[in-house]
Parts: C-alpha cells; structure tokens; sequence
DNA sequence: TGTTACATACCAACCGGTTTGTATGTCCAA
DNA sequence: TTGGACATACAAACCGGTTGGTATGTAACA
C-alpha cells in the first residue's frame, strides 16, 4: 500500500503533540502567568485546536504543572556541566554553576526568568498541587548545590561552619530574587552582580583559594 | 411625595471608599495574584458595587498600582524604625532593620509576602506602568539600605571594599527571592535562616564589631 | 436662613467578548 | 474495524467595563 507520507496537515506524533503544547505554555506563561494566558492563546502558538488541548490535559492546570516538571528536567541538564563535572573540585563547580546561571542572562532577547518562581509566586496560595510541584523543585536544586557544599567543607578549611542547605536555599532564593528584581528594574547585569557577590559569599565560606586581603583595623 | 429618605445609609467618605477598595485588592491579589483576581471579587470584598470601583478608578490595573504605592509607603513607615533612628549606628540600624523583617515572618495567621513582588513577577513583562511602579517601589527601599551602607562604610573598617547600592540590591533580591521561596516551601523559618545570613554576610563586610574567628590554614 | 444648582459618591442592570471545558465528529494506523 | 489522535462546534459562566440613575454633600445667592 503507498504509504503515501505526503500526508496532508498534520504529522501524528501524540509525544511531539504534547511537547508542543508544554512549549508553547511554557512561553506564554513566562510573559504572561498562569491566569494571564488562556487555553486558547496556547493552542494558537502551539498550533492546535482545543479538542487536542483536553485530550493530552485534563486541565490549564495539569499542562502547568507538567511545564514546571519540564522545566527543572530542563534545568538540571543545564546544570550538569557543573554539578556533575568530576573532574573539578567541589567549589570550582560551584563557580561554574554561577557562570552558567551568569550566562543566562546574556542570551540575545531572552528574559532571565524562571518557570518554578512565576508560578510559585502566582499558585503556590492557591493550587497545592502546584505549590507542591514548584517546591519539589526548589528542593532539587537546593539539593545539588548543598550536595556541593558539603563537599567543600569537607575538603576546603570553613572560616566558620555553616550548614551546606541553609546556605543552599539562601544561594536559591537569592537565585530567585534576582530575577524577579532583575524584571522590575529591566537589568540583567544587576542579576549578575548579585551572582559576584554570590561568589564571594561562597569564596568567603572558605579560607583556602581566593585569600581575601585582610585590612588590619588602625583604631 | 415624600422621597421617603430611609436611604440605606452609607457612609459616604470618598477616601475611606477608596482605601477600602485598595485594602481589598491586596488583600485577595497577595493570594491569588492580579489576574486571578476579579473586580467582582474586590467590589465584594470592600463592600461595594462596581460603579462605585469604576467611580474611584479607571481601571482594575489602576487600581493595582495604587495598592502598589500604597503598600511601599506602608512599608517604609513599619522600617522607619530602624532608617531614622538616629541614635543608633548604620551597623544597628541594619540590624534593627532585619528583625523588622524577620518579624513579618512571625505574624500569627499571614503569611510573609509582597505586593511588589507579586505584582512584578506577574506583570512587568506585559504591563509597562506597572513594572515602573514596582521599579520605584525596590529602587526606594535600596536606596535607605545602600545609605545605611554607605554610612556604615564611613565610620567603620571594610574588609573589602565594595558597592553599597550593589550591596543593597543583593540584600534585596535575597529579601524578595526569600518571601518566594518560602511561599513555595511553606516554610517561613527558612526565610528568618536566610535573614540570618544576610546578617552575617553583612557584618562580614566590616572587620569591626563582630570579630570573625579566623581560620589557620595548615596545608 | 432657605433655596436652588451643581458636582460627587454610589448603585443596579446590563453589554459584548472571553473563559474553561465538553460533546461530537473525522481521520488514520494497526 | 477498532481506538487513539486530533478537529469542530458549542455552552454556561465569567470577564472588565459602561450606562443611566439616585442619593448626598457643598456653595452661591435670595
């Protein structure tokens, strides 16, 4: 039988389908939020129609969350380079992982925003489920980078002990922040700023590689 | 032809109307963000019908962005405390400035949130005047915290030189970042840890009154 | 002081458009 | 021929905002 693949209109790839939709919320919902966008506008950029929309999700809701869930599968594979880069030492990761977060904010017309902090902010008081899907986030990403510090106070000399996920979730939020101020003020290059200082907060957990200049106080 | 005055009797106050209407939409646009907060909700809120909101504001937006102001002068009077004592030090008066902080996070019943923050995740993408707005509201509160800083730059011994505004900024982001991240968490006791750091991370900037035990390095 | 004139404050009903979600149909591959 | 993948059409509720009206405060003037 021909297969005849010149098969008018769409290709029939229910994963591809699904994707296209998380893509296309995930874009709109980065600009807009959660309520500002509405199902059709999602299907438009996705290039669906609404049948097809309900038929992969059962609700807006359910194709959020499955963004936040892409979202930080997407982060962690960025973050790999450096969280599970062996061969460098437990601190330099932690300086890689700040240059690639430094690095999104120098991509060519894109916003440095996170899917996991608009939605948190916009649902997290009112929808559980997404409350509960964004905090599972946050944990990860905390986890990582706890997992890294505690490495470092293992190897390195603390100046003083610090608890690895305190500090972890106090670089998270900080990560957060800045990208919500970094909206508000339009700079990008505030975000990287409060990324040096990241750095030198971290730097400062440890006495060993960067020796800070001590000033003897005079008085 | 006796009007038969058993008018209802409202009060009428213009501006206590009004403040109603903004203490209404933060109170339900903290919750559920602006767009998923309808007129409807806020007339019933305050207790009033829609010609009357329509009377005091031109639009739903408008609206926001009063209870934006609104809530940045309400702050600024509940950190007045610790901006003008002037019989404290700018060491002090940052530390007395994060115990009011860390005090919004104690309150019995509410949660330790931000109108501004809220309003410019959500909208400073899409809404020019709002993302001014918010802008306005993160510059002010920098601003106090970078003269603090810069006061405190004069008088004391900086280990390092560094940036009060940037300073300021970071402690910010990290204020904001916390509030979001504790939303999520549904732990505000994560964001008085965080606090606690911006404390040490504030004192670390100055040699003098909090001595840090410094660490030998054997190797 | 009493009356008239007008602006402000507020209300109830309504409007066109948009919302999420459904019901149903069609196409195609297995 | 059966079932998944998608499209079409539709509905009930809700949206922000408008309209036309009434009640009330204020001020000029008789």
């Amino acid at each position: 039988m021909s297969k005849k693949a010149a098969t008018r209109s769409r290709e029939r790839d229910p994963a591809a389908t699904r994707q296209r939709l998380i893509d296309a919320a995930v874009r709109l919902m980065l600009k807009q939020g959660f309520a500002g966008t509405s199902v059709d506008q999602i299907c438009a950029e996705a290039g669906l129609t609404k049948g097809s929309f309900f038929h992969h999700f059962e609700s807006k809701e359910a194709l959020a969350e499955a963004a936040v869930a892409w979202w930080g599968r997407m982060g962690s594979s960025l973050y790999a380079a450096a969280w599970e880069n062996t061969s460098a030492g437990p601190l330099e990761r932690l300086h890689q992982m700040l240059d690639i977060m430094s690095g999104f904010t120098r991509r060519e017309g894109e916003d440095c925003v996170c899917m996991v902090g608009m939605m948190s902010q916009e649902l997290a008081a009112t929808h559980p489920a997404m409350q509960a899907a964004c905090g599972r986030e946050l944990q990860h990403w905390t986890d990582q980078v706890a997992r890294l510090l505690t490495e470092a106070r293992e190897q390195l000399q603390p100046v003083t002990d610090f608890d690895p996920e305190e500090v972890a979730w106090f670089l998270n939020s900080l990560w957060q922040g800045s990208m919500l101020v970094g909206k508000a003020s339009g700079s990008q290059a505030l975000i990287r700023a409060n990324l040096q200082l990241a750095r030198d907060f971290v730097d400062g957990l440890f006495a060993n590689p960067p020796v800070l200049p001590v000033v003897h106080q005079p008085s």
